[in-house]
DNA sequence: ACCTGAACACCGTTCAAGT
DNA sequence: ACCTGAACACCGTTCAAGT
């Protein structure tokens, strides 16, 4: 039986919290036992009293703004240079989504969430929008777009953390299209080895930029 | 000061509890004060101690579950009989984003809970699939395109119970395309009565359909 | 069977005391 | 400035006691 060294009361002689450090363990946390986090477990991985975290962070929902700065951070800004502007977009959600769906409990709370406006998702969002624009969208059209993709981003996101039988009827026998489609997807997922989320996930994501697509062409051939 | 008069101990003479007023009350909480109930909160607007509901419900994750079935039992299934199937699928999609949006602090905590077999939900489900083989998709694609249709819904809720300037850059100058965005989006909001949520939801859903009929034309054209 | 009342094992957070 | 230790005001839930 090891004995623990305690620290004594007063402060300590280096350091031993700070603001990242609190953020970046308390994401671990979450990655390892998905079920949320308290500011004692927190504590207690840090070696530290749970009244010391205040020292460094407001309070828990600070931990959770500062663990959605690190999330967004993880979206990769780069693909957005890519062309065709539909390809650049669709690497952009597709990252999106892997960013937040990768911490599945904490997607819901993160999603409602406002942006600091120092964040650093706003590059993006201008990126984006003016990519829209250049291709003939209005600017509120365009913005109404951009939020339209991270709606269904989010609920993919959602969709990904849920139950994976979320959707089972299991052995009813009113409902024959759905179960004859649900046993349909199960065999495409054998088959292909990509998940229920990620098929609905790509299916959604090449319906929306088809749409936009059809929608420019439409709008190109009415200019005439 | 009026005097409260306590029941005595005892099992009253006649019951005063039920699992569905416990589960209508809720509502009502979350309804009211937004921010969540707690089991206490929930047995004093009952008029009864907290340990009275455990004669009817098994825990809080059990109450969430009742308030789930019954915002699901207000998606109106009557829409899904409209013509043509591109309307039907657009009104059935704006009762769905509309029963969880009226409920901004729970859409999360429901959104990602599986739904029971027995629910209300899979004859919706079953009809849209159908919808949707009948036009000419496959089973699992039908599948894919109902769960994408749903992330984006539940997105959307998301997105209206989210605070109002979620997206608001402050006065930074290095995201110009994203500040005209917001400020004609502004305009187009007053001009149009429109709130920016609905304005997303709608492009979206419109994106969605547009696709969705692109394909089928696609498809179609291929197939001579 | 169905309520009260008391209790248990938790929370997040505050704050004085200590260095 | 930054930690410990003790405390406060809460939770959800259990269970014996009472009718």
């Amino acid at each position: 039986m090891s004995e623990v060294t305690h620290r004594r009361v007063g402060r300590p002689s280096e350091q031993v919290l700070s603001r990242v450090r609190i953020v970046e363990t308390a994401l671990d946390l979450l990655d390892e036992h998905g079920e949320g986090f308290g500011m004692r477990d927190l504590a207690r991985e840090l070696g530290v009293r749970p009244s010391a975290l205040y020292n460094h962070v407001a309070n828990k929902e600070d931990v959770f703004r500062g663990i959605r700065e690190v999330i967004a951070g993880r979206i990769s800004q780069a693909e957005l240079e890519r062309e065709p502007w539909d390809a650049a977009l669709a690497a952009w959600a597709r990252s999106y989504r892997d960013a937040f769906a990768a911490h599945p409990p904490t997607i819901a709370l993160l999603a409602v969430m406002p942006f600091d406006s120092e964040s650093d998702v706003f590059p993006s969002y201008d990126r984006i929008v003016g990519l829209l624009v250049t291709e003939g969208w209005e600017h509120a059209e365009a913005l109404n777009i951009l939020v339209a993709f991270e709606s269904f981003i989010l609920g993919s996101a959602l969709d990904a953390a849920a139950a994976p039988d979320m959707l089972h009827a299991g052995d009813r026998d009113d409902v024959p299209e759905f179960t004859a489609a649900y046993r349909d997807r199960e065999q495409l997922v054998t088959r292909t080895g990509t998940g229920p989320a990620d098929q609905a996930f790509e299916a959604g994501l090449g319906l929306l930029l088809r749409g936009l697509r059809a929608e420019q062409a439409e709008r190109d051939s009415a200019a005439d």
